[in-house]
DNA sequence: GATGCTTACGATACCCGTAAAGATA
DNA sequence: TATCTTTACGGGTATCGTAAGCATC
């Protein structure tokens, strides 16, 4: 039993079975790949791989707890990776932060570039995906770090920090009658309610997305059932709809930028959505290395929670 | 980094740093060993083991952490080893058995013949030490299983199994004072008392054995402090010295056989001693051969709890 | 001087990649 | 037929053990 065959089955199921792919993911031959599950198959005395003919299908139960094991192990080998960079003090190699859009494009920059300033040599490989996606990113080792406000606070195997706060708010084109009304609700000294919202059509983010979730919740408890006419990944898309005049959005206050989004008006909206929290994740027992440590600390250290 | 790197790492804290002895005990060259620790230390770029010239005298804070990553591989790397032998239903290997003497001399050996019967090509290793020992061979996989009353229930990274219970029994020389005692106490109705105990000198287990702390805390709970004039590691022993007239002694009632100890009297303490609760236990999450598997079933099917 | 660690070096075994053959869709 | 896996084979490399050199106690 040796470490590239370890590697070999970890990828052989990332890879649906396609030892051809495996091959190549891993820059080495074919044949290799094949002698090497062979060679395991016969010093464990068990098939690990069901097959048809020549072709792997699937896991045999022996192979599932295998494959349970050598996730581990190849995980702490990480870690014995991370360990050397942590103490021999290297301030290069590469950092896998996996996140959504709304975090990437307006949260990460401001930290980015203190990042960049104090470790000018680590690549940075920012991977946008769903809250969903993170956290298997995380689990699986393919990625260090993962911020996302959805979805990561309850995953076994993964330890969470708080990033920072954020509410949502109304994005409408200018012009539009919400701002009339909120001008002249602010005269009278109210705010703008739940239900002068939820009377237009919305534009929003996807389900499992940025909060959506305190979204459905807020509306659901005041009793509205808000017609959402489009869900999108992300803010731009977002502003672009609520520009043409598809109806009004609701995006986290952060995604707007008054100086370019011109079109546009923001309607603050503290006092009707709860706060939301973006979390920083990594797995937990992973040993971090002395970069991924200060970015986190970078992003935990402006959050008051 | 490979296997053998692994090994050596963790047979060097064992053997103290005594890189010949690692040699040996891992069936290798010294030249080997120290060159694998070499090629380690070159690979992740740091110093694993403090160094007075030549001489290894401990580890680094990063050989520290290493330690730890490589004791849970290796465990891994184990549990890998059993999943085989689990599945290619083996019927032979070696069972360490970590225990106490009062367990293997007077419980095990009726487990052992059934699994004799069972796997008759298994070979059981017992090896006998304190509660700490057993406890410190399940952790770092010397030993497969562990039986013992104290110590197990609360030590991190160990699942513990109820085994049997058992009482506390007084031993006495045929023809004590204590003997008439009790026969008189009978006719009355009544029985014997902890502080009838209390009066004499007293023979039984070390301390951290055979339950030897529920004893102390019965007599501290009725105020009486007896004088423990002998101590001693197994029932064997401490029935010599209450033969020589030493004193009596408390011992596990299964170590008394009427028909062996023939100038010995058991005296009943059930209703002076609470019930002790000898455990078996393995190392959590690590994938047990199936022999091992039923080696606790048997131990455990006759338990009531 | 005895024990213990390192370096040098030759033999061996292992791992890898190319190429050809066989199997599957 | 195109894709994929296995087997065969040769070159390279890593590992291992012996032996010699050197440091520590």
């Amino acid at each position: 039993m040796n470490f590239q065959q370890l590697r070999i089955i970890r990828e052989t199921l990332r890879c649906q079975f396609n030892l051809t792919e495996v091959a190549s993911r891993l820059y080495t031959s074919q044949s290799g790949v094949s002698k090497h599950i062979k060679d395991l198959e016969d010093e464990l005395g068990l098939a690990l791989f069901e097959r048809k003919g020549k072709r792997l299908l699937g896991l045999t139960a022996p192979g599932r707890e295998l494959a349970k094991i050598v996730e581990r192990m190849l995980l702490d080998a990480q870690s014995i990776k991370n360990l050397a960079e942590q103490y021999s003090q290297q301030d290069q190699g590469t950092l896998t932060v996996a996140t959504t859009h709304t975090q990437a494009r307006y949260m990460l920059p401001a930290v980015v570039a203190q990042f960049r300033l104090r470790y000018p040599k680590v690549k940075l490989h920012l991977h946008q995906g769903s809250p969903q996606e993170i956290a298997q990113m995380l689990s699986s080792g393919e990625a260090d770090i993962g911020i996302a406000t959805e979805a990561l606070g309850d995953v076994e195997g993964l330890i969470t920090y708080p990033f920072h706060r954020w509410h949502h708010a109304v994005v409408i084109p200018a012009g539009h009658a919400l701002e009339k009304q909120v001008t002249k609700l602010a005269k009278a000294g109210k705010q703008l309610a739940l239900k002068d919202i939820a009377a237009y059509p919305i534009i929003t983010y996807h389900e499992g997305f940025t909060g959506r979730a305190v979204l459905e919740k807020t509306f659901q408890a005041a009793g509205l059932t808000p017609e959402i006419v489009l869900s999108a990944l992300d803010a731009d898309v977002i502003k672009s709809y609520v520009e043409l005049g598809l109806g009004i959005g609701i995006v986290a206050s952060l995604a707007f930028n008054p100086e370019r989004d011109l079109g546009l008006r923001l309607l603050d909206c503290t006092h009707l959505f709860p706060a939301n929290l973006t979390r920083i994740a990594v797995r937990e027992g992973q040993l971090q290395r002395q970069f991924a440590d200060d970015f986190i600390a970078l992003c935990t250290s402006s959050c008051k929670d």
